[in-house]
DNA sequence: ATAAGGATTTAGATTAATCTAAAAAATATA
DNA sequence: TATATTTTTTAGATTAATCTAAATCCTTAT
């Protein structure tokens, strides 16, 4: 089955909307996800269902068939293996690499894919932390918990941002938060949730509960 | 000024065409090399014309402009590097990148390009030997003469090959001709214009017309 | 339980890139 | 040079992806 440029774009969109919340995903969603209009989602989603991607009730939201999250899946495999290269061989920094990468993952060849997997030393984890689907579409999981979810003394390494738009990722540069970094709690605050953090045993960082729900730890 | 894919293709036909000939293009010429019909190429002339691309009068063929040149060879250039990077960095044959590389060709981002040619070591010819334009479209000339030109007993070194189709290619590798072999003029046949040549000091192999035409040297 | 409000779909257009078939212009040939 | 052939353009459609505005369906709060 072979996908526009397009399809594949809602596909995996619709993968990535469902991850975050329900198995069921919205029109509203997607359309926020994709950027277009919610009448534009519903065309597409006819297509989609036509070609047996997606299981679609009129009213009711979709969900992808097992076709479907295997395209999403080899989607999100290319735009992250690409991210992999424009940061460690391009010299691009973790929020300049969106934007080319979503280019880059509809560009079609499966040798490709795999010299550049094989190239890049079949990393298992994109620069944001996010895990790389092989190319069976298998995820390697780690177990994870963002910063506002953690007790106070509890100590672990961070893994992953939820968040990938370049404001925030500029900023945790700034105050010199990145993927490996070790981080303990050191306090809560009740009130706003808000927590004070040590990062690598040596710098003391206040950050507001927005921060904290969107820095992914292992612990 | 911002251009579609499509846009780019044709200019790069354009540009393409005009290298091999006359500076004036025709419509069926550039409806070959963009494997669409004439009709199609008359609608894009005009858009291609609206946006000060291309000189263009009707019926009578088409010339780039200043601008029009520029973009052809922008394209020209990220063709190019990415083949490439598909050759000495996945392992791609020279017969396997040109369709990928016509797709990467039209990923926009200046910083990539940079880094990507900063990443290669700034090459100079791509891997059938073609120049690469700098990022100001200045392209590395060097003199050069098909096999088909050059007199018995003269040597040379393959620089580059103008037929860059899969199946000429492989037959190259098969018989052992590479960019930079060192080859030697034999005997070339009257008749049929033939010619047998010396590969490498090493290897005496016979051609046709045909391919000797398409190979050629610097001596 | 129903009316209001929000979400979703439908209807009807638009834009870009392509096509076929027919008309018009340029060129080649007898 | 007049006609035949080839090339190019125009006219009119088609397909994919999008949009706005209007209609329809679902949910929720009174």
């Amino acid at each position: 089955m072979t996908l526009t440029y397009s399809e594949e774009k809602y596909l995996k969109a619709i993968f990535e909307v469902s991850e975050a919340g329900n198995r069921s995903v919205a029109t509203n969603d997607i359309a926020a996800a994709t950027k277009t209009k919610p009448a534009s989602v519903t065309d597409m989603l006819r297509k989609l269902s036509d070609k047996q991607m997606i299981e679609y009730r009129k009213y009711y939201g979709v969900s992808l068939t097992e076709e479907g999250k295997k395209a999403a899946l080899m989607t999100i495999r290319k735009q992250r293996l690409w991210e992999v290269f424009l940061v460690e061989k391009l010299r691009f920094s973790w929020d300049e690499v969106l934007e080319v990468a979503n280019e880059l993952e509809h560009i079609q060849s499966p040798l490709m894919v795999r010299r550049l997997d094989e190239y890049l030393g079949f990393p298992k984890f994109d620069p944001h932390g996010d895990p790389i689907p092989d190319e069976f579409g298998d995820v390697k999981v780690r177990p994870r918990l963002a910063i506002a979810e953690m007790d106070v003394d509890s100590t672990g390494q961070v893994v992953a941002v939820k968040d990938n738009s370049p404001a925030f990722l500029r900023y945790l540069d700034k105050i010199g938060v990145y993927i490996g970094a070790r981080i303990k709690i050191l306090e809560k605050v009740e009130f706003d949730g808000s927590v004070e953090i040590l990062v690598d045993n040596k710098k003391t960082i206040f950050m507001s509960k927005d921060m904290a729900v969107n820095i992914m730890i292992m612990t």
